[in-house]
DNA sequence: TCCCATAGTTCGGAATATCGGAACTATTGA
DNA sequence: TCAATAGTTCCGATATTCCGAACTATGGGA
C-alpha cells in the first residue's frame, strides 16, 4: 500500500467519486451500482479499469458474490496505515463539489 | 486550485520529494539546488518539467532573482484552501520513508 | 444438461502524457 | 560584446489512458 498508488488513483475525479460511492453508503457496491458518476454514464471497460486501480492503490477490496462483484472500501485500514489521509483527499473534492 | 491537480502533482514520489524539498528548509529553493533527489541526479529538462507541474497545481510559486529561479512552497495557502490535506500527503510519503 | 442472461475482464488501437537529450533563451558579469 | 550559468522548449521514444468489441464466468431456467 504506498502513497503515490493511493494519491495516483484518487487523482482522477471520477476514481474519486467511485471511491466516494463505494466508501459512503453501506460501504458495498456491485460494480453495476457505481455504473453512473453524476449524469454521465462510465463505459464498463473504463468502470473495469477504474476498480481495478482502486483495488491495486489498497483502496478497496473486491469479492464475488453470485453473478456479481462487491466491492467493500477499505478506508479504515487505509486510514490506519496513512492517518487523516483518504479524509482529506475526500473532503477537498467535496469542497470543490466533486 | 483543482485538488485533482495536487493529487496528480504529488503522486510521482520524485515531484513529492521535490515539493517536500522547498517546503521544508528556508521555503527557497533554486532549481538547481534541488537537482538531485535522494542519490539520484534528475535531468534538468525533466527538472523542468516538474517544476512546471508543482507550479501549475498552485503547490509553488516561482520568481526569478538574476540568474536564477526560486521556487517558493504555497503550503499554507494550499492549506487554508483545502485543511490538512498537503500534511497528510507529506505525512503518508514520510511513513514511507519518500 | 444445455442455453441464455447478467456481470465483469481482456484485447487492441487511437489519443494522450511522460522522459530526457539537444538546442534554444534569458540574465549577469567580465 | 562575449562567455557562463540557469531554465525552457522541442521532439522522438516509450508508456498510459480510454473505450468499443470480443471474451469469460456464474446462476437460473427449460
Amino acid at each position: 500500500m504506498r502513497p503515490e498508488a493511493i494519491l495516483h488513483a484518487l487523482s482522477d475525479p471520477v476514481r474519486a467519486a467511485i471511491f466516494t460511492q463505494i466508501s459512503g453508503q453501506g460501504c458495498v457496491q456491485a460494480c453495476s451500482e457505481v455504473a453512473m458518476v453524476g449524469d454521465r454514464a462510465i463505459p464498463k471497460s473504463s468502470l473495469s479499469h477504474h476498480i481495478k486501480v482502486l483495488r491495486e492503490a489498497g483502496l478497496i477490496r473486491c469479492e464475488r458474490h453470485g453473478v456479481e462483484m462487491r466491492n467493500h472500501s477499505r478506508c479504515s485500514e487505509v486510514d490506519q496505515r496513512f492517518p487523516g489521509l483518504i479524509a482529506a483527499i475526500l473532503g477537498a473534492y467535496a469542497l470543490v463539489g466533486v
